[in-house]
DNA sequence: TAATCTAACAACGA
DNA sequence: CTCGTTGTTAGATT
């Protein structure tokens, strides 16, 4: 389950690594992956050169030259993992790029993931990243503009932070500490919310992923050269620790059903009213 | 509640009466009906000159020249009423206009109603009627059109008749006898239904919907014209029949919730296993 | 355990 | 009784 931490260290990684490199090879073995048909995924990708990789949310954005775009999503999880020439590929992968110094990555899903093909143009009909909020790391997310992505809004506070067209990244492993940092329920209506807890959730959103983004992520994830980040489970504050007392005031903490996913709180310093 | 049969009816003589006429004068008491600023829905249409008068589903579709539309809905309820020159207008109404002959006509909502002004080009993007479903009394309205436009839909019978999307122009009075008359309960799920229901309900759907237009309408609708329909309540099969016989069984009536909508069914006939 | 899209449905406002 | 918008839920996706 990689979140806006993850893919930004990952495609960091990329852009070092592989700009500049020519594709000169690829094979999908799992077609639903992508967009357009195999082949003419494989004949529009080839020949063209890696301009630079970036991200937005839970997507890594390969900017081709010819320019094309290359979007990786890796769903409810997976590798994305480089390779030097000569070196052994992973057992298992659904997606392999090589470039022409024999150097790629692999791409591994182990459940729903996309690599899609668009053209300069069509990025804007792209549904999957056309509608994406902003990302919380971006030097235009101020308390201001968070403030009035609020306005108006009826919903739960978990699912509008969960929802990606209104901020990019946070899935629901980051948003359990969020909201424990911020001491809102996860039900919380959003019209309920006084100015201070806003202020603090904006602070908590942006302290929570700008933590793990040093760390270099979730322990339990690979970067690109398969190195594990150092934001171990351990360091979760409620998140997955059913049973476990209250790092603040040792309740202890439950494991609720919010909607569709559930939500690790304390019961105590996150009460819905 | 106009449907289809009121809004053909009533178009129809519309498009009769008030063709080639010439707009003189507005007065839009509510501006709320409107979907621009009453000042602007004034100067676009005044001069202009009907060229027809059509309808689809409980839309009147007023075509001016130089081209723009007229969309009329009337909501809840309400009247469309003609006036000639030096009759007496009726006592309340929200919207007035006026032709160059001293001619006219006069709207009453008694709910809520839209009277939209929309460019020729931009009618595509009129939201309230650019998804609209066919029209039963259209030739193009098969069988077979009928059976694709249930396949693959998963709700209830009657949640998808009322849905303008599917089909244009029943509403919550024709829609209890076209169930009663395929012997369907209202929360059917489509998946369920059986080749011959639903031909039977297509028949029920045209036969029902035809008998009303030849009789100009609902006893309590006024048509252009201030006269009412011949399809009196007396003559609907279960519709607004509560407690009394069903007129195949004789099992009482029963009025049931379906949804945000009533449904009288006959218990006996429409049973929903 | 996780992500996203879609259809169906409920609640609300105009 | 209508229609649109917003949000919620369940199901499907490989």
């Amino acid at each position: 389950m990689p979140e806006l931490p993850e893919i930004t260290v990952i495609s960091k990684q990329m852009n070092k690594v592989i700009s500049n490199k020519q594709i000169s090879e690829i094979e999908a073995k799992q077609p639903k992956n992508l967009n357009i048909p195999n082949r003419e995924f494989i004949k529009t990708a080839i020949g063209k050169t890696i301009e630079r990789v970036t991200s937005k949310g839970k997507w890594i954005i390969i900017t081709l030259q010819p320019r094309y775009y290359m979007l990786i999503n890796l769903g409810m999880g997976g590798d994305l993992l480089y390779f030097k020439k000569g070196k052994k590929l992973p057992d298992k992968y659904h997606f392999k790029l090589t470039f022409n110094d024999d150097s790629g990555f692999t791409a591994f899903f182990w459940w729903f993931g996309h690599i899609h093909l668009v053209k300069e143009d069509k990025l804007s009909e792209h549904k999957a990243t056309n509608k994406l909020g902003i990302q919380p790391t971006d030097q235009k997310f101020t308390l201001k503009i968070f403030k009035s992505s609020l306005t108006k809004k009826k919903s739960r506070i978990k699912n509008f932070l969960l929802d990606q067209k209104n901020i990019a990244g946070i899935g629901n492993v980051y948003v359990q500490d969020i909201l424990f940092r911020s001491k809102l329920h996860p039900n919380r209506k959003i019209p309920t919310l006084r100015e201070e807890e806003i202020e603090n959730l904006y602070d908590a959103i942006k302290y929570t992923l700008n933590r793990s983004i040093k760390l270099r992520g979730l322990a339990y994830e690979k970067d690109f050269f398969g190195e594990k980040g150092k934001f171990s489970s351990q360091e979760f504050l409620v998140g997955y620790k059913e049973g476990k007392p209250c790092p603040k005031c040792k309740t202890l903490i439950e494991k609720i059903k919010t909607g569709s996913t559930s939500t690790y709180i304390c019961p105590e310093c996150q009460r819905l009213l």
